[in-house]
DNA sequence: AGAAAGAATGAACAATCATTCATTCTTTGC
DNA sequence: GCAAAGAATGAATGATTGTTCATTCTTTCT
């Protein structure tokens, strides 16, 4: 009997080869939706390749491990937001303190950080990572230096402007923290608090500072 | 043959009832250690039941499930705190509003509510809280009600101080976002922030905004 | 064109988890 | 003391998960 074999099978897709770096980009990726989606612990190696439309073997092709994915996407979150700050600590286009203290709290609070997924994947690390040792490594060594190039700044910003009895680096700790807990406001109340909201209470916050450098 | 039975036993725990509510608080105790110590992902019942000296069974007599049981672990630690800033606001034998203030931040930065069980506890779920309907409301009608009653104690200071340009709703939620980061920041890196630190940070923060009222 | 290199697959496996329930043990009321 | 009520147990179950690896498929190089 003849039949039709290839008429009959349902659509196969095509199998494609991708070198190692762009395969292990779209794990990370699409462990981030996931993460945002179903949250750290319903956040599977199925749900991960599912996601990135690849199969169970190939996540662990180049990544190793579960937890060997888990941990490079966290490293890469962190690194795209360092990278992000220090783009603008380091800029040479900006003349003044004040423009370039305005750009930074744009960058933190604006639409690429804000985002719905970036932000939940961050507290969903911080809240494994007072049991995970990894994760509280990566997490306090990004808050470490950013810490420090803030209080560096503030450093500047208080000598620019002779400004009196303030600590730059008390600052620091503190602005830091109100963007993080700003971050958290939006994340989980959403309804409370817009991003405009959120903007204008951390300039509120540099304004009360630095009244000569923040509107 | 005769056989000393009972001498070759191993010593088996005399089984203790009791009451329903008692076994609940002490399954509840028990999650909270689990959770700050493996975190939410790696707290299983048989974890819980180990901590807590009790058998698999009997958490799901109690509790009918794991997810009713984190659950009512989040309502407890919920209630707890938002109990606690209650009394403060309420109480009859504070005079003057600064003394309430204080007494209020004492209490958000003293060591009952920034036990590294507490905190740990506090950043598991709301790191869950972007995928789950059910943590999400729990720790928003929290904040919201918290927001709503340093809102209303702003008002009144601002009123009794006479301090002018300042928003009574914006300093609230930049108040209580700073606490939010302060606890994220001594439970990640405690190295660089010690208690006292965070607290003299908020000060700082209130001392700003309220000058007449906060040292 | 042909073959070597290695990327991709997913069924199978072993481990772990939440949940069930027949049984055992305490307490309480009489 | 006795029996009823129900609290406590933990081995067994079924579902889910991370990981492996024999096989299939693409690409590259000669």
């Amino acid at each position: 009997m003849f039949m039709a074999v290839t008429a009959s099978e349902p659509e196969r897709k095509r199998r494609k080869i991708r070198p190692r770096s762009e395969r292990r980009q779209q794990l990370i990726d699409a462990t981030i939706r996931c993460i945002a989606h179903y949250g750290l612990s319903s956040t599977t190696m199925q749900t991960v390749t599912r996601e990135a439309g690849l199969s169970l073997g190939t996540a662990n092709l180049h990544f190793d491990s579960k937890e060997n994915l888990l941990n490079e996407t966290l490293l890469f979150v962190t690194n795209e937001y360092n990278e992000g700050l220090l783009a603008i600590m380091n800029s040479e286009g900006i003349a003044s303190l004040a423009g370039r203290l305005s750009l930074l709290l744009d960058f933190q609070l604006g639409p690429s950080v804000t985002q719905r997924h970036k932000m939940a994947v961050w507290f969903a690390y911080y809240g494994e990572a007072g049991a995970r040792p990894v994760y509280q490594k990566i997490c306090s060594r990004r808050d470490r230096a950013a810490a420090q190039r803030f209080e560096a700044l503030f450093d500047s910003i208080i000598a620019d402007g002779g400004y009196e009895n303030v600590d730059a680096k008390q600052l620091a700790i503190g602005y830091l923290s109100l963007i993080d807990g700003l971050w958290l406001a939006l994340l989980i109340g959403p309804k409370d608090l817009s991003k405009a909201g959120a903007r204008a209470v951390a300039q509120a916050f540099l304004h009360q500072a630095f009244p000569r450098h923040m509107a």
